[in-house]
DNA sequence: GACTTTAGTCTCATAAAGTGACTAATTCGC
DNA sequence: GCGAATTAGTCACTTTATGAGACTAAAGTC
């Protein structure tokens, strides 16, 4: 973060770290050093020897001390886009980070997504891009899952998913779904959050089962 | 290709070029000026302020003399693997391009997908990404259509699909599927394959429709 | 003309999804 | 203590999607 890009590196790798705050995503910023410096996603120009995945390990451990638990890499992104480096490529990463137990390090602050700062263009594109890529992800990885605490109310995991889909799902249907794909059992435990009936805790506890083999489906409007 | 990457660009831009030959899928790989190399996937080192798009663009026109109907980024590869460059990173693009219409130039070939010759570790891990991204777009681009002539039998869209998916469908829900997205429309040409009823000519005409919204899905089986 | 081959349709069975209403267990105001 | 409000959890009904096989249609082969 603090170096500029090397000769031996004209490219960044940029980090999207991810949480739920509440009721909304928020996502890690830093000003580096400089206060003056507009906000931007952590990122790096690695080392000569470095290779990428190692280089977002170690911009995610600078930013909040841990790794993520859950990571992906989004793209390349460049064509002419400003960035904060002059680098002319970024590679870029998600990661989610269970906002609970991880507190970022000095120069880092969570903003939600809806209110941003104004962001380079390029890193804009990566913060709009790791939406999608979190969101066209979320039914292959127990992404929600680990977002939460290890036990969790139905209520609350079907809220983590209208989060991160950023839409309403049905009660029923979501509970219907959910049974059907076998990825969590009840505890003993009973969680009673002030009024209304108390809600059973469950855990994530997948359990193999036979993957539903559809045909084909034609989702997409025109050209 | 054939430049070595100079300082200001250690990363390449990899291109997979993905065309259907007959009743297999095949790549465009080639060897360069020298016969002794090792097949490659066309590649280039983007010369300095070249966007990675441009670059793209760039080594399709090297290896077919034009554009791909249809491509996606697949994103950066390096973390150690081996590429015919030094470069530690590649940027890794897929692209389709009909049969029929394109012939590769001078020192390109074809290879069948199932039958390749040996690649760097690092290109092989971009073909099988490559392979990933076309499928997981099937569905969300016209991109069986944009491999088929103007006009076709829904017999050869469906052989189409058939061979990029890897699997088998059923005739009678592949059709229901179509009718429903309204993405074809009949013209009033027929043709005779020899023996057999001859089949109705479809053209590719997409008619806005809702799109459907559906719940969520849990399509992971275990961690 | 009977048989084969490919195209195209139909129907039935089953599974998945959308939806609203219903019951259950708790707190709050009074 | 009791009813309203609130949240959890389930049910029943409808609609839509999917899988599968059988059936009809139109050509060629012999």
């Amino acid at each position: 973060m603090r170096e500029r890009p090397s000769r031996t590196s004209p490219y960044t790798v940029d980090v999207v770290l991810v949480t739920a705050m509440g009721n909304e995503l928020a996502i890690l910023l830093t000003r580096g050093s400089n206060e003056r410096e507009r906000w931007a996603l952590p990122w790096r120009a690695p080392q000569a020897g470095e290779t990428i995945g190692a280089a977002s390990v170690r911009v995610a451990e600078d930013a909040i001390g841990e790794l993520p638990i859950w990571t992906e890499q989004i793209g390349a992104f460049g064509d002419a886009k400003r960035h904060p480096s002059d680098a002319e490529i970024s590679v870029a990463f998600v990661g989610l980070v269970p906002h609970q137990t991880v507190s970022p390090n000095a120069g880092y602050t969570w903003f939600p997504m809806r209110d941003l700062p104004p962001l380079s263009p390029r890193q804009r594109a990566i913060v709009e891009a790791a939406t999608r890529t979190i969101q066209s992800r979320l039914d292959q990885a127990p992404i929600a899952f680990r977002l939460l605490p290890s036990t969790f109310t139905l209520s609350e995991l079907q809220q983590m998913y209208e989060l991160l889909l950023g839409k309403r799902l049905h009660k029923a249907s979501f509970r219907r779904a959910l049974q059907g794909a076998w990825l969590v059992e009840p505890t003993d435990e009973w969680r009673s959050e002030g009024r209304g009936r108390p809600a059973q805790l469950f855990r994530y506890a997948p359990k193999k089962r036979r993957r539903p083999h559809r045909g084909v489906r034609f989702d997409f409007l025109y050209p």
